[in-house]
DNA sequence: CTAGTAGCTCCAGTAACTGGAGGTTCAAGA
DNA sequence: TCTTGAACCTCCAGTTACTGGAGCTACTAG
């Protein structure tokens, strides 16, 4: 018989985009489930592992952060229960992409009225550097520090 | 004579609105300078380093990441030098928001869309999580992995 | 003198990976 | 069958920008 389409993790991670290391590291922390073994002791993938990888990609990529994504994947091993609580945890996070919107948009604001400051003199006359010693009371910014997570890793070269 | 006004750590830290542990980290990174010690080895701070200090924590707000602020700190310590550095890793600092911007609004849209299909079933017929699972050749998100920080540190308290 | 707050150092932990060292396995070609 | 080289393995350390705690010492008010 012809087995099952199997992957190696290499292959795994070309057709999801996800990082040999980062796959390693989901597993170790619980999050992708322990792959089938080969006698020589390397994972083999099947498409269930794709499909559930996936998944947690297209989930980083909304900027869930990876304990959101572990409780939307233990929701989702009960498909009877309401969804009512998926709908809360993706609520939550537009709530924060809103925030994050607009304390980014205030300190583009900010970065854009010191930078039309600048005459390009001498760093003694520089405006930017002056704005950025000024500690008024604080503009909109100093409030409400929250989630720093953003949607994908770091540059990868 | 009256001594020159110096600030013990808490002190300085309650005007920066900068934690402690922070203030010593700086120092541990080179960012702040070392402090005059009292006999029994507590920090004693001076003014300037209260407006070093303000300039780093400004300038973090405005989300530059230390290195750009120890850069920044680099150039103003010569003050005849031109202020076209100043300038560029401002522009550099600005061009990394907007792209913060563009990115989360675009996952702002895709949440919204995921959010208004969900009409409140069970888990297994719904849209969010089918959204989620849906890994189609990558949205708008997938490209453009930029800098992760954002204003502020993490929540305190 | 004592109590309590604030300070000290050192170490470990956070999120979400990333990279490297040093060794093994697999698959293809000779 | 042997060899070669890519891909795999585990383990550990590093990244950013802090934060928190243990266990100890200093300072200051009463």
């Amino acid at each position: 018989m012809t087995q099952i389409e199997t992957l190696p993790i290499g292959e795994l991670s070309r057709q999801t985009g996800c990082k040999v290391q980062t796959i390693r590291y989901y597993e170790q922390i619980g999050l992708m489930p322990e792959p089938a073994r080969t006698t020589g002791n390397q994972r083999r993938y099947d498409p269930r592992h794709r499909e559930r990888l996936a998944f947690i990609r297209h989930s980083r990529e909304l900027g869930f952060t990876l304990e959101a994504i572990r409780e939307l994947l233990g929701l989702t091993d009960d498909p009877d229960c309401s969804c009512e609580m998926v709908d809360d945890i993706a609520r939550t996070q537009l709530l924060q992409v809103n925030q994050r919107i607009a304390r980014l948009s205030a300190l583009r604001t900010e970065l854009v009225r010191m930078l039309e400051q600048c005459r390009g003199g001498r760093i003694a006359d520089c405006r930017v550097i002056e704005v950025l010693a000024d500690h008024t009371p604080a503009s909109c910014l100093s409030q409400d520090h929250e989630a720093p997570i953003e949607a994908g890793g770091r540059h990868a070269g």
